[in-house]
DNA sequence: CGGCATGTTGATGATCCTCAAGCTACGTGG
DNA sequence: CCACGTAGCTTGAGGATCATCAACATGCCG
């Protein structure tokens, strides 16, 4: 049931690649998962002349920081990164998780300076779109403009969905939902769905789930003992998806 | 400390009025609370015409229900919403409460149908917003752009708040944050602060926040011995708000 | 190779949930 | 207008889930 790594590229290894070299959206490996999708030809170069292609960061670096003014959104170009939203107490709570392709920044919006932090999770790229330039644009090109807002929509009802998870579910769905969440992205891009790499540390996992550490490492041996999931460090397995789809309803 | 309610207009009164006439937005006691906020003229009266103004429901009366098939945003012009969302094993989440002025459905956005059901607390009553129509709209009119994403964007950063909350937090800091997020919204709307009819139930307030009822019925009278709050059913008095300010930090 | 961050595992305990019983308030119908 | 029924709320006792504390193992990076 585990892929061969050889096979399925990984995420780390894919992610390498992307940061060589990357010149225009309309040959840009993610192009099918990005903002751009459906924009014309001449569409697509005006949006690609706003655009900065933002150096790599390695991780731990980050993107923006809370409270840093606002002027651009960022779309995930490689690597993974997390937002991290901080409390006056200094409690943190991950607000959420971003693959290629996803669109970071669009809580800021309607305020002059960033709600969260995001910081990269491995090495990592994003594209930087200056929001007042976007806007002007989406102005023009119909098709973005929709674009834009059915990110920000898809945004809304994860978070919703997120809600629903710390509200109502035990430990142990929302870690295997998570897991499975994860694995549809990771489909959803093009790598493996039922072997790959976590991106995130087990606090990182924790903290966003409002979970103790010691709780997900525990659960995923249990998991790991029933055969459910091979999980070895960062590198997990879904043996069994039927099974775990029951454990997370 | 405790407001004269025979001075300070409830919401509740306030909420019979609004449902008598309603004729146009610039006509509206919400305008400056509401999406047309900033248009121009004739661009008002565009949007005006689009309009759908509902008849009012009743408490508990559905405004759309989850699954249905998605062609409208609503704009709570008096009462109070609640939006809730159902798990594949029938648990449910309120995902959020919903104020006048405030938009309904933006979640829905992105796929052909809602993403949760949405009630209403009172009687209350909603204006219905095409979206084909708001779209090809907004695309006409850069301030109603602006205005859709400046509300997409505020409600994601809402939902962000309450994750924080959900994960880090412990239930005397939830039930106190909830309460002073909705006197800050009260406040906003020109209610008063200090002294209002909570619109739901302990147990929507419990479901909200992940707690059980009986959890919040014992903060509750917890709150009040100290003092803190004075607490008659779903009437609700701050007493001592720097105090509370503590308790939720 | 050494040091530190991260992860695992076990023991203990607190927060908050569940169960149970009774109370209050409100709306409906007699 | 009052009686009744139901839904909502309160309060108490007991218990489960998950957090905390602690010690140790692992692995990564310089």
């Amino acid at each position: 049931m585990i892929q061969n790594a050889a096979i399925i590229p990984l995420l780390k290894d894919v992610a390498r690649q992307e940061h060589q070299l990357q010149l225009t959206c309309d040959s840009c490996a993610l192009y099918s998962l990005c903002l751009p999708l459906g924009l014309h030809r001449n569409d697509l170069e005006t949006l690609d002349s706003i655009i900065k292609r933002s150096k790599p960061l390695a991780r731990g670096q980050a993107l923006y920081k809370m409270a840093e003014s606002f002027d651009s959104l960022y779309v995930v170009r490689s690597g993974a990164f997390k937002t991290t939203l901080t409390a006056a107490d200094g409690r943190e709570q991950i607000t959420g998780f971003y693959l290629p392709g996803d669109l970071i920044g669009m809580d800021a919006i309607h305020t002059g300076q960033y709600q969260a932090s995001a910081t990269a999770l491995t090495s990592s790229s994003a594209c930087g779109l200056p929001y007042d330039r976007l806007q002007d644009l989406s102005q023009a090109i119909p098709a973005l403009q929709q674009q834009i807002y059915n990110r920000l929509s898809k945004e809304l009802a994860n978070d919703k969905q997120l809600l629903m998870a710390l509200g109502q579910k035990t430990a142990m769905e929302k870690l295997v939902g998570f897991l499975m969440a994860l694995s549809r992205r990771f489909e959803e891009r093009g790598y493996a769905a039922n072997r790959f790499q976590l991106p995130m540390s087990r606090i990182d996992i924790a903290n966003h789930l409002g979970l103790a550490i010691e709780t997900v490492s525990r659960l995923l041996t249990q998991l790991s003992n029933g055969g459910l999931i091979d999980c070895q460090g960062k590198m997990i397995a879904l043996l069994d998806k039927p099974q775990l789809k029951i454990l997370c309803n």
